[in-house]
DNA sequence: GGAATAGTGTCTGTAAGACATTATCGT
DNA sequence: ACGATAATGTCTTACAGACACTATTCC
């Protein structure tokens, strides 16, 4: 047999240079609610914030980073985020997207190893349960701008500013605003939520575009209760407010037309 | 010491099973033109097409891939796509973007293999050089239609697959049509480069939305001569268009507003 | 004149954007 | 009554969508 032909009993991968590991890191992210101190009913402060774990081992011993671990060779690379997620954060069944490889050479002291990172994204009472659960001192919520101030292990710094400008993007173009909201939610919630994600958000018309406009309209639909009368709230307000929930639709955005 | 504690003088990676490879694969895309039979002055008929490449070794031996190629210790991924890309292709700076990374366990029978999925947008032109100068016939330009429809080596129809809708929603959500023409061009060919790649597009007062509305304005802008004077192209048509360029301007597309 | 592409006129209904106003109801 | 949130009224200008029409020039 020619040797310069390669087949399956001749193929030797070992002949190459293999990377050391390939990773999945994953930003997580929450929006916490803080009650007004004023006793009278009010929309809460909501705010974004980003978990972060201190870690325990060289390298960048003590220093905070992205939760994350190696992928095995039985799972994929979202089912290794998956586990991560469960492991670190203690949540299943949340929305969580790939977004980008990293891959610079250098940029992990342990050899070459290639990171996939995720975003996720978490009701805040899903982490409060685990936070309480482990007294982790090791474990932290942290509100995104001042974690895009630390000092993060690894390229983790990059790695959340791309995160951070994903998650914006598609705040605005999707509806993984729902992510954030109950089943079902009131205008002003929709509309707080879009905006402590986007700080620049400001749609002075905001119920009749989402509600009356013919392109939007189909978004969200008006909660209704068993008798088909609409479902109010006056959880955040004296007047009681009507109650939404998204539908399964979401416009085909362009900008050409 | 304690062995414990892991640190730079002991950590081993080896001790871990690390991944066999990781490949970047490149989904090269380009709109070939065809004048049509007709001797007048007409459109031409364009066609979205995607390189492939025969495989000579084992695994899929003789089965028409995806071109790319094993990522190196020195180099980022995306610089091991562009290296394939001139080494498979023959072109460099051309529009690419990484999209997603493959790694469902037994995808590659070689091993544990994470393909990281680019995709590139090329001008017609820079394959055309490339194919005459190699009499490859293990290289060949493949209507996406027909590719779609053959039995590609691994997972690469469904990198196809993912890499012609992704294609498709960044060209009506960004300027991408730009890599697909010249520096000037007539309203018609932007509006037939959309098409090509998104069949579904269709847009009646397609050049009053473009150049009159308040929104839009802006993402492309009249091209002059030296004095000044609108430029017109006689190219496609008895009576000459003008021809327009592409800003730097692109819209943040939202569906609340 | 016909064929092919380029581009405008015109009309109707709907939406955008800006602000003022009213509604509800616990405290 | 006031404060806070919810929601509607009103007005102007702009855009969407449809379709008929004119313009240019080679054949």
């Amino acid at each position: 047999m020619d040797p310069n032909i390669e087949n399956e009993s001749n193929y030797n991968p070992s002949k190459y240079r293999t990377p050391d590991g390939a990773p999945s890191d994953i930003v997580i992210f929450t929006i916490t609610s803080t009650e007004k101190s004023t006793a009278k009913k009010a929309l809460p402060i909501r705010e974004l914030q980003v978990l972060l774990i201190q870690r325990k081992k060289w390298p960048f011993e003590g220093q905070w980073a992205l939760p994350g671990g190696f992928c095995r060779e039985t799972e994929s690379m979202y089912e290794c985020a998956q586990r991560e997620l469960r492991e670190e954060a203690g949540v299943t069944d949340v929305h969580m997207e790939y977004f980008n490889v990293y891959s610079k050479p250098g940029r992990d002291p342990r050899g070459w190893i290639l990171s996939h990172a995720f975003f996720a994204l978490v009701h805040e009472q899903w982490l409060l349960k685990r936070r309480a659960d482990d007294d982790a001192a090791d474990v932290r919520l942290v509100p995104v701008e001042e974690a895009l101030r630390m000092e993060l292990a690894f390229d983790h710094r990059e790695i959340l500013t791309d995160a951070l400008s994903k998650v914006r993007e598609k705040m605005l173009t999707t509806t993984i605003a729902r992510e954030f909201l109950p089943e079902e939610f009131t205008i002003s919630e929709l509309y707080q939520v879009i905006q402590t994600v986007v700080p620049d958000f400001e749609e002075r018309n905001f119920i009749r575009k989402i509600t009356s406009t013919q392109s939007r309209k189909g978004i969200i639909e008006e909660a209704k209760d068993r008798h088909g009368e609409p479902k109010l709230s006056n959880r955040y307000s004296q007047r009681a407010a009507q109650l939404y929930r998204f539908t399964d639709f979401s416009p085909q955005l362009s900008i050409y037309s």
